[in-house]
DNA sequence: ATAGTTGTAGAACAGGCGTTCTCTATGTCC
DNA sequence: GGACATAGAGAACGCCTGTTCTACAACTAT
């Protein structure tokens, strides 16, 4: 006759409270926590305890341990999901006015510059990313409002469709479009289909980086 | 005579290096590298370089370090950013279809739904979030795109101005639109100010929930 | 009752790991 | 040259920490 095997996933109380422990002190701490520390953390009699509720935490999935290494232990789910990237906001891009180019030397970590916590779904892996803060309502026609973050990647040339942040020499103007090369002229053509595209001679435009998203906060 | 003092933040080769190595120790292994990671790793000679080196790392605010604590070493910027939510994808908008109402037992984070990581700054705390692809360009006038990801709270009143999903009974339809009561009729205004309200008796909308920010993924 | 499984206790071992002390080499400023 | 700050090398100390071994109680199946 064959055994019904009990194939839970659910916690004991005391599994539970390491699993919140562990988490909170990841968060706090910034590193994972020793088994002793669980140990007093969770008011648990020895080291051995925590030890064997370990190895079940860790059969069921709920953390990663590494053999024979200090605070080895790590959280899948904050390992796969990849670490939200801060990104520089370097400006602001409103329609009359320069965007900052980005010095690739001033805007890391230790940069005092404002930064926004963008998904790594947006960044792709990409690390040549900064982002731009949108004022006034000269974009709408490219769905971007005011006070909405663009994010930017640092490219020299866009292809044709790309959505791009372009500066128009002759009118000093910087604006999201989609660029289209058409021999010597370019078309920008508005996000919004209703909008009617704007072309221009192609020594007149620069291009600034390419559009790779949006964040909008509302309220 | 006084002297100048050079305050830079810049590293040494040797510093980058390390830098680099712990970062990457961070995500492949998902706990801090040992000094002696460290050593191997960048190839020194001595655990004293490395602590060496790492006190300038502190000083300079590229790690934290933890005393008498093994393996100490924590990333400012992967410790202040809080852990990104993963926010679940419970349905699409578009005009003519009815969204799905979000099942608060059903999205959390066993359940195997689409999900988006969500920046914490657009969530402020609040857990009662979920998401909504964008079908359709039926959404421009609200400067919403097709594909765009409309992040969600689910509540069941909103003040007027708010930006809110509602469904509109008679014509079977939802739109985004922010919400204005007037006596018996409600007053819908597209975010876009250039496009015109609609305006609808007050027992025909139903409200499905404010939205409280935008995603968008270019290319 | 006996054997097996699960959960808990306590202690000891051995290597991991941060710290620190000494020594050396290289510049810089006067 | 001499004082001083910076940077590195090597080794030793001693606590930290994961592991493991033994023992024990409670429960279940046969």
């Amino acid at each position: 006759m064959s055994r019904i095997v009990r194939r839970t996933v659910e916690l004991s109380d005391r599994q539970r409270c390491m699993m919140d422990y562990i988490t909170a002190f990841w968060r706090d701490c910034g590193y994972p926590p020793s088994i002793r520390d669980i140990v007093s953390g969770c008011s648990l009699s020895s080291t051995s305890v925590a030890d064997y509720n370990l190895k079940i935490l860790e059969r069921k999935g709920y953390i990663r341990r590494h053999r024979e290494v200090s605070r080895g232990i790590s959280l899948p789910h904050l390992l796969s999901a990849d670490h939200p990237r801060q990104v520089p906001v370097i400006g602001v891009i409103a329609a009359g006015q320069p965007i900052p180019v980005p010095d690739s030397d001033l805007w890391d970590a230790t940069s005092g510059a404002e930064t926004v916590e963008v998904p790594d779904s947006l960044m792709k892996g990409h690390s040549d990313v900064y982002a731009l803060r949108v004022k006034g309502n000269s974009m709408t026609d490219a769905l971007i409002n005011d006070g909405d973050i663009v994010l930017m990647r640092h490219v020299n040339s866009v292809d044709n469709g790309d959505m791009a942040a372009v500066w128009l020499r002759d009118e000093k103007e910087a604006t999201l479009k989609k660029f289209y090369a058409e021999g010597a002229r370019v078309r920008l053509q508005p996000a919004n289909s209703a909008m009617q595209p704007i072309y221009a001679p192609a020594e007149n435009v620069e291009i600034q980086g390419r559009v790779i998203g949006v964040i909008r906060r509302i309220g």
